[in-house]
DNA sequence: TTTTGTACATTAAGATGTTAATGAATTCAA
DNA sequence: TTGAATTCATTAACATCTTAATGTACAAAA
């Protein structure tokens, strides 16, 4: 009785969207974002995780870090991080080993060959953030980015 | 050498952050945000995605979508949503079923079961809404929310 | 020193993300 | 009306998320 009326085209009929969430915003946010940058990771082959700590390790002093930072930083949990480095230590782009004075803790670091990488795809991902900001404007990208910063900082 | 002087004391040792992509910033601070809410669900056996699903259902007119929508509205992929809407039929909490008029689609729907669920949760979340509301005070999250919206209408 | 506790990485198991492929139902054009 | 495009959900295969459990290495207390 009362059901849709059939509309063929496309979706013209997208609905009305219920009030979204905090944390709901937050995700189809950051989607419309990475809808920006996928193309270019599949084109090298890359997930968005192993871009992450491609990316982090790049920014860091030394290009070094320790796993548990590492997973903090980039936000995967350390189980998943384990799989993720050795894999990307299978492909060359990382280097794992465990420090001699703390055998519990584990090191990771980009290789060359991640370096090289990294700097391929730098030029590119600019250009992508650019667009970004610029569909945004950069006053409102400033303060999105400061938000953010703050809202990382609550706890329960 | 230079190697980090063993701090046993929790990690006290956290290091200055590299510059935060915008991508990592809203997954951060999306966890931040998450943590509020992650006893709650685990409380009731329900994760992320299943909670959006009951969440969104919950929210739209006649708590009725076609699988379609729901997806883009989740944040779920199509391959995903199959098995969250199989696993929250299992529990009682949706109801699936193709609409007669087309059969390729799929509906789904909360049942009284899921409503009750919704009902007994509601108040603890809005109670930790309002604690991240207090921390991060109202402006901030009003015009947070705003900036998120924008965010989400950017295309590449 | 032995005991106890703690900090890590890792494994395990089930759920989800991600892309490509399949297959069925519907629409469109010839 | 028939056959070629489209629109869906689903499956497949691999990567990751998530919590709990293991096991090892270090630290602190007895």
């Amino acid at each position: 009785m009362s059901r849709r009326r059939a509309v063929p085209k496309e979706h013209s009929h997208r609905m009305a969207k219920p009030t979204p969430s905090l944390t709901v915003a937050l995700l189809q946010a950051r989607e419309a974002a990475m809808g920006f940058f996928r193309p270019l990771l599949n084109e090298h082959g890359l997930t968005e995780q192993q871009w992450r700590v491609i990316r982090i390790l790049k920014e860091v002093p030394e290009h070094q870090l320790e796993s548990r930072d590492l997973a903090e930083i980039a936000c995967i949990l350390r189980p998943s991080l384990t799989g993720v480095l050795v894999r990307l230590e299978k492909t060359g782009y990382v280097k794992r080993w465990k420090p001699a004075n703390d055998q519990r803790r584990l090191c990771v670091s980009l290789t060359e060959e991640g370096h090289r990488l990294f700097d391929a795809m730098s030029g590119d991902m600019h250009k992508q953030y650019r667009r970004i900001k610029r569909q945004l404007g950069a006053d409102n990208y400033k303060t999105l980015m400061a938000l953010l910063d703050q809202l990382q900082r609550v706890e329960p």
